[in-house]
DNA sequence: TTATCATATTTGTTATGATAAATATTGACT
DNA sequence: AGTCAATATTTATCATAACAAATATGATAA
C-alpha cells in the first residue's frame, strides 16, 4: 500500500510512517484552524475514516499527540480527543529527557541560573501579589526551624526551590519564567538534593549542609524584605549573591547531577507552593 | 482486567493507561541498567510477552518512547527498538510545542537572549577551532553581498542565525548551548523572518530590513575579529551590543511571534552551518 | 572484487470482533 | 430539589490473522 522507497542511496529515503503523517496533518490542522485548548477533535472512528487508516494506526497517531501534550483523550460520552495546551510538567519532563544523556554538571546549570534568576527576581518584584508574598513568607517560615529529621531537611530544600518557583509565577515573561522553573526542577531532581533525602550528604559533610540551609534562609529573608519594599535593584543584587553562594555549597557537595529521568508526576511540593 | 478507579471524588483517580505503565517500566529499566544509546531492547514480540500486553498496547508504548526520542525502531533482521539519545531537533520541537499557546513576544525572547548569548560567545571564544572560525567566516561572507532576491535575503537571515549556532557548538556548557540554540531556532521560525521570506517585510519597511542586515553584518565582522584574537571580554561586549541592536530592529518589524508549530525537519541551513 | 539479487526476519499496517473501563446523561426515588 | 442508580456512549485493551514494507545477510554473477 505504501509507496516504495528508493534504496540504493545512502540517505535514508524511507517514507515517514503512516501514523506520523497523520500526526503532522492533525498538527497543521490545529494550527491552520487556530484551534484552542478544549476544542474537540472528531472521535476515533471518524478520524480513522477521514484519514483512511486502521484503528491501530489511528491510535498510534493519537498516542503520539498525547505524548507531545497537544491533545487529551477521554472515554465516555462526549469523550474523544480534544486540544490541550501543553502542560508545564510535560514539557519539562520531555526536555529533561534530552539532558539525561548529556551529563550536566551543577556548574553548567548554575552558569545559566546566575544570569537568569536575578533578572527573574527583579521582574517579579514589580508584579508579586500580596498572596504571592505571603506564599514566599510561608516557604521561608518552613525553612526557619531547624530540621528534626531527614525528611524535614529534604522538604526544606524543596521549599527553598518553591520560593524560586513562586517568583517564576509572578514573572510576566513566560520564556524567562519557564527557563527558571526548569532549572528549579532539575535541581529538585539532582543528586545532591536526593542525597540530602537519603542522609548521605549529612553523613559526608554535615557542616556544609547546615551552612547551605542557614545561608539560604538568610538570603531568602533578605530577598523577602526587598520584595516587600518593591526594590528591583536590590532584589537583583541579593539574588545574584544568593545564587553564587548556593552554587558554592552545592558544588562542594556534589559535582555530578541528573542521574535519573525526571519523574512523571510533579515532585512533592510544600504547602507554600501555589500553582 | 484493569482495576477500577474510585469515582465519586472530584479528583481524577483513574489508573494510568497500561501503555503508559509499560513506558515508565521501560524508562526505569533503561535508567537502572544504565543502557546507552545504541543498546538494543528485546523485540516487539518478546516485549509483549514480558509485559503481558497485546500487540496494540505494546506498539502504543513503543510509539510513546519513540516520540519522546528515547528509542529508535527499525525493521528487518536485527531490527526492533534500540535506545537513542534524544536528538537536539526532537527536544527543540517538543519544547516549541509548549510555547505555541504562550504567545511569546520577541521582547520576551530577547530579554533572555541578551543575558545568555554574550556569555555563550565569551565561552566559545576560548574553544573555537580553526574549522569553526572558518565556518563563521563563511556565514559572514554569505551575508556580505547585497541580496539579489528575496530567497537570498531569507537565506542570509538564516545564515546569520547559523553564526550563532556555531558558537553554541563550540561552547562546552551543554545547558547554555541548548538554550541559545533553541532561541535561534525560535527566531528562525518567527514571523519576522518568515515575513522577510514572503517579501512582506521589505514592502512594509525596506529601510529597516536593509539596516537589520547591514548592522548584523558589521557586528558579525567585529565579532569574528575578536574571536580570532581570543578576546572573551571584547566578544562579550560586542555580542551584547549586537543583540540589543538586533532586538530593536526585529521588534520594530514585528511584535508578535511564533504563530506556527516548529517544522518537523530542521530548517533549511546555509552551507556555513556545520553540525 | 564488486555489484546485484534473492531471502529471511522483523516491524508496519490492515481487518475484525469482543470485553472492560470510564463517564455524561437520564430517570427514578427520596 | 437533590441523591443515587441504571444506561448509553466512547475509549482502552485484548486476541488473532494476514499481507506489506524495510533491511541485514548471504548467494550469485559480472
Amino acid at each position: 500500500m505504501r509507496k516504495a522507497a528508493l534504496h540504493k542511496t545512502g540517505v535514508p529515503t524511507s517514507l515517514p510512517k503512516r501514523s506520523d503523517m497523520v500526526v503532522e496533518q492533525i498538527k497543521s490542522w490545529i494550527a491552520d484552524e487556530g484551534l484552542n485548548p478544549g476544542d474537540r477533535l472528531p472521535q476515533e472512528k471518524e478520524l480513522m475514516h477521514h484519514f483512511g487508516v486502521s484503528k491501530g494506526t489511528m491510535r498510534e497517531a493519537l498516542k503520539s499527540l498525547e505524548v507531545q501534550g497537544l491533545i487529551r483523550v477521554s472515554t465516555g460520552p462526549k469523550g474523544g480527543a480534544s486540544v490541550a495546551s501543553v502542560s508545564l510538567q510535560r514539557s519539562m519532563q520531555l526536555l529533561a529527557n534530552y539532558f539525561y544523556f548529556q551529563d550536566l554538571t551543577l556548574r553548567q546549570i548554575y552558569a545559566v541560573r546566575r544570569l537568569l534568576e536575578p533578572e527573574l527576581a527583579a521582574a517579579a518584584a514589580e508584579y508579586l501579589t500580596e498572596a504571592e508574598l505571603d506564599a514566599l513568607e510561608k516557604s521561608v517560615t518552613l525553612c526557619s526551624h531547624p530540621p528534626t529529621d531527614r525528611d524535614m531537611e529534604h522538604r526544606q530544600r524543596l521549599a527553598e526551590l518553591d520560593f524560586h518557583d513562586i517568583l517564576a509565577n509572578a514573572c510576566r515573561n513566560e520564556y524567562l519564567a519557564f527557563n527558571c522553573r526548569f532549572m528549579n526542577s532539575l535541581l529538585k531532581n539532582c543528586t545532591v538534593i536526593k542525597k540530602i533525602y537519603s542522609g548521605e550528604a549529612q553523613r559526608a559533610s554535615p557542616a556544609r549542609v547546615r551552612k547551605l540551609a542557614a545561608d539560604g534562609l538568610r538570603a531568602h529573608l533578605a530577598l523577602l524584605a526587598a520584595f516587600r519594599a518593591r526594590d528591583p535593584a536590590r532584589v537583583r543584587t541579593l539574588m545574584l549573591e544568593h545564587i553564587v553562594e548556593a552554587e558554592r555549597h552545592m558544588v562542594a557537595l556534589e559535582a555530578v547531577v541528573v542521574a535519573r529521568f525526571m519523574d512523571e508526576r510533579p515532585a512533592r511540593r510544600s504547602a507554600a507552593a501555589a500553582e
